[in-house]
DNA sequence: GACTCCGTTGTGAAG
DNA sequence: ACTTCACAACGGAGT
């Protein structure tokens, strides 16, 4: 590693990996310059406010902990004999800018594949050749380069955890991480505006954050050791069998959100990880559920969304099955707000609101809520909002887990269905997550704390709890919804089957010319394909002349119809039954402050 | 190409 | 407290 004096004036940009362990990007930044610049932009994308893309608002408790970020990462900079400089506008007009004022010869950042990480890039590369500036970018914010891993693969990402981890045994150890450089060259003469970091104020949030936790570096340092030096733990660790209601002590590391922001070099991460397994002898649990494990599953997840397209939509991605979902902004507030009278359910959401955080299996249950459990709500408008809530919002992770858990893609057995009454009993029967959480139920007898709607009225009132006045009905009778929403998964499964079969049938009998539209259809791949056209042909009644397009539409549209009657009938039930005084539908008009029938914004 | 295997994390009843 | 089963039965990956 050369020290000598450099003569370069470098920018080291940061945007995530806001660390200065493990940062290649800042070592590559510090090579034979003379000045080196730290900058972090406050891009006007990530903004609430935005006027570029109101579709990625950022909640105050994730902007606060990206502020406490800068924070703490200035604070490691002067400690090397530098400084964070903060400046404001987009990437594209702060380059040319800052470009010629400092006189840069280099740009250093760290990889982001993320879809608008990638054009913003690409811009700012453009940018940076005609001011003759080079760029060198750095991978370190997953433990593999992704383009390595896909070559390894044979050009097509796994889309099995278990294949994945094959890939994985087969690649070898991540690169080690970094050490931090023992000082920066310090940035030439800037302008006094750009050396500090904005208060929320400034940056036009109205609220205070309500989140437990504090962002940076240094609590990420802090968090992983105290999590790994319980090498017992360690060692036994199986997420699925982790409690989803522990919050005194989480029952999960939560250093998920460090890691979003690349506070933690996943490298690191692992490194730690391999020394306290080691120190075990072996004797350790092992992938998928395994520590370790998650980390691969995030590595697993950045590998196939990178290289899928439209991977956070349905539409156009060729992984997501296509399922005619409903549109319901009044369940979808109630969902949000945490007013569904699910208690299990309400106390999560409220959890994601109050600190940006739930736990994993928290939140498989109340997407599977949200999604083919009961409300029947695209996994879009549920990503939407942990997009904006969550700490953790991570852009490939969050749509490959609401895929997961809608049986979109990668889990098909849509028929488990979480519980709203029973998941969250198992593990906290006194109901203390709730409790904590819907302040309302504190005081239920711990016979009704998951269904407070069975509570006789004179225990309601003893509580000072009545339901649908102080806490809603239920918004959906669960045991009944999510029987009519298998049924209705069964059929959009059948409609999916058909159309890949149509487009297998097309594409045999196209000469070849490309033209058809398989690419954009769900199944992707030929052994798929060979399965949906036979199911086509099933049932098409045999005849294998029939074209499959006419099959497609006929069965399709014939499922649909007869399940959308099925629902229309259910839906028309409750109402009934609320006029009745049984208090379903009504439940959904408390829970949202509006009646019922009311337009309530869509989150998309 | 047909077939089997099995998948990080379902529920509820029965034995 | 544990296992096993029906429920209704998916699809990727490997043989």
């Amino acid at each position: 590693m050369p020290q000598s004096k450099g003569q370069k004036n470098t920018i080291i940009w940061f945007r995530k990996g806001l660390r200065v362990h493990d940062n290649p990007a800042l070592i590559e930044a510090c090579r034979d310059a003379q000045h080196v610049y730290p900058i972090f932009i406050i891009d006007p994308h990530f903004l609430h406010n935005s006027s570029y893309n109101s579709s990625y608002k950022v909640g105050v408790n994730r902007y606060n902990f990206l502020l406490e970020c800068l924070t703490d990462l200035d604070q490691s900079l002067r400690a090397l004999g530098s400084q964070l400089l903060v400046l404001r506008g987009t990437p594209q007009d702060v380059f040319p800018r800052i470009f010629k004022e400092w006189d840069v010869q280099q740009l250093c950042y760290e990889v982001d594949v993320e879809p608008y990480a990638k054009s913003r890039d690409a811009a700012v590369g453009q940018l940076a050749a005609a001011a003759g500036v080079a760029v060198s970018a750095s991978v370190s914010h997953t433990l593999y380069d992704t383009d390595v891993l896909l070559r390894a693969a044979g050009g097509r990402a796994p889309q099995t955890m278990q294949a994945f981890t094959k890939l994985i045994d087969k690649v070898g150890d991540p690169p080690a991480p970094l050490p931090a450089p023992a000082s920066l060259p310090p940035p030439g003469p800037v302008a006094e505006a750009v050396t500090s970091v904005p208060t929320l104020t400034e940056v036009g949030y109205q609220q205070q954050p309500t989140t437990v936790f504090k962002g940076g570096e240094s609590q990420a340092l802090v968090r992983l050791g105290d999590y790994l030096a319980d090498a017992k733990w360690v060692c036994a660790f199986e997420k699925p069998k982790t409690d989803p209601s522990a919050f005194v002590r989480p029952a999960t590391t939560v250093l998920s959100p460090y890691l979003k922001f690349g506070c933690l070099s996943p490298r690191l991460f692992h490194a730690r990880l391999m020394a306290v397994y080691r120190g075990a002898k072996g004797v350790h649990s092992k992938p998928p559920v395994s520590l370790r494990g998650q980390l691969l599953w995030r590595e697993f997840f950045y590998t196939v969304g990178s290289t899928t397209p439209n991977f956070d939509a349905m539409a156009g991605n060729p992984l997501a099955k296509q399922i005619p979902w409903d549109t319901n902004p009044a369940y979808l507030a109630a969902w949000k707000a945490g007013r569904t009278g699910y208690p299990w359910i309400d106390a999560a959401m409220r959890q994601l609101s109050e600190w940006g955080w739930m736990h994993h299996l928290a939140r498989h249950s109340v997407a599977c809520f949200l999604t083919r459990g009961d409300l029947y709500i695209s996994w879009e408008a549920g990503k939407a909002v942990f997009e904006e809530l969550l700490l953790d919002a991570d852009h490939f992770l969050n749509a490959a887990n609401w895929m997961w858990l809608s049986a979109s893609a990668f889990f098909n057995q849509y028929y488990r269905v979480y519980s709203p009454v029973t998941f969250g009993k198992k593990y906290d029967p006194e109901g203390k997550f709730i409790r904590r959480f819907v302040p309302e139920l504190a005081l239920l007898p711990t016979k009704y704390i998951y269904e407070p709607w069975t509570a006789p009225l004179d225990v309601q009132q003893r509580c000072g709890c009545i339901i649908g006045k102080d806490y809603p009905f239920p918004v959906v009778d669960h045991t009944t919804i999510s029987k009519v929403n298998m049924g209705r998964m069964k059929a959009a499964y059948e409609a999916n089957r058909e159309a890949a079969g149509a487009a297998a049938a097309a594409e045999a009998g196209s000469d070849a010319d490309g033209s058809s539209d398989a690419e954009v259809l769900p199944a992707s791949n030929s052994s798929s394909r060979r399965k949906a056209a036979a199911g086509a042909a099933a049932a098409a009644g045999g005849s294998r002349r029939r074209p499959a397009a006419v099959a497609k539409r006929g069965g399709a549209a014939a499922a649909a119809k007869k399940q959308r009657t099925v629902t229309d009938m259910f839906a028309a039930a409750a109402v009934t039954a609320a006029a009745n005084g049984n208090g379903v539908a009504a439940g959904v008009a408390a829970a949202c402050g509006v009646d019922a029938g009311d337009a309530v914004v869509p989150e998309l």
